[in-house]
DNA sequence: TAGATTGTTAATCGATTAACAATC
DNA sequence: TAGATTGTTAATCGATTAACAATC
């Protein structure tokens, strides 16, 4: 195990090799190679070996990584084995269906609680989650440990309430509002909004 | 106007800059400096120069930018500054959420179809559009020249699914579907699923 | 053993930063 | 004019690739 600081675009690339991974194994293969792997996510076998080399000897030459082997260390790289507790702030559609999703429980995350400040939506139950008042949130947080947290809220609102986030102790936010937001360094934000992405792809177009 | 190639890279940050841009402008800003736009997304202020300066002059010495004129440019750089046409597929809680997203139209994407298998779904209403049958969406793409798809259906059969699309004329898919999707060299992908972007950050926790 | 594939090194390639002349 | 800030160059830094000895 290498101690050394990671790339970050390592790190980055990781949770894709786990989801090509866990793929393979759910159909039942038990071995892959850095060849196959690379293929399989369009990435190349040299940057495949090099990216896992980071953190340990996982494979073997001849014949390859064992995939049950492989899963165990990258989700204990990327703590994914265990199950965290998330939160969602914004109880509109997106806030919705991200409540209702069924991907997450597999992959390392339990939606735990839902906000909103909308009165109409408070009380109602979405699935297992009843939306709760946003002005509660920050002692909510505070009280459960909780460190993730998604935001489906509008952009116009989205700075403010991650400063509430960061007081309460939250130290990871996918974004799904269209703005940057400023954290402190040891806060990580993803964004995750859908016209940005859009974006990027019709410069090609 | 430089006809280089440019690198990838610089082309994920222009949307960017183009969101922050949007948002001095909604608050009545009239320049800014690459020292400022830099501080409000998080990257310094010689990247954005050099990243701004591979399509033309667009700042001034002393003065900095004039927001409307590189909001102008940006868009323009980015194909933006027209309305692209854009499907869903997938009318699940996901694709709910997206058909009534109000974010596109402002940002250049107008979602004119939603598609589905689910016999019990097609017909019914979401918003103006109404849920088609999947079995139509190659016919339908094709006659109406659409380049744009959002996937939000099960990764088992996003590619199959996806085959289709390029098959239809599609050259850029937003893939909420937790999966790496194989596709020609000509078409684009980007990769939006909240489990593999939440599994980056737990690394750093 | 022979074939396959890893882990790692060195070389190449590309991106970022610092600095500053140009100029508004 | 003086001050500010761009656009660009050169230096630095970091990531990717190619190649191959090690070894399963």
């Amino acid at each position: 195990m290498n101690a050394e600081k990671i790339p970050d675009i390592i790190i980055t690339r990781l949770p894709v090799y786990l989801r090509a991974l866990q793929r393979m194994a759910d159909n039942g293969i038990k071995t892959t190679s850095s060849q196959e792997l690379g293929e399989s996510v369009g990435i190349s076998a040299a940057q495949i070996r090099k990216d896992i080399s980071q953190f340990g000897e996982f494979g073997k030459q001849g014949t390859g990584y064992s995939i049950p082997y492989l899963l165990d260390k990258l989700r204990e790289i990327l703590k994914v084995d265990r199950l965290w507790d998330v939160i969602i702030v914004g109880a509109g559609d997106m806030g919705h269906a991200l409540a209702r999703y069924q991907g997450f429980v597999d992959r390392g995350f339990n939606v735990t609680m839902i906000f909103d400040n909308d009165k109409s939506k408070i009380g109602h139950k979405i699935g297992d989650l009843t939306v709760e008042d946003i002005a509660d949130m920050i002692e909510r947080v505070k009280a459960s440990g909780i460190k993730i947290a998604m935001l489906t809220i509008p952009a116009k609102v989205a700075q403010e309430t991650t400063d509430t986030l960061v007081k309460a102790g939250v130290k990871a936010i996918l974004n799904y509002a269209p703005i940057s937001l400023n954290v402190p360094e040891d806060v990580k934000v993803q964004y995750i909004d859908p016209a940005t992405h859009l974006q990027k792809m019709t410069y090609y177009l």
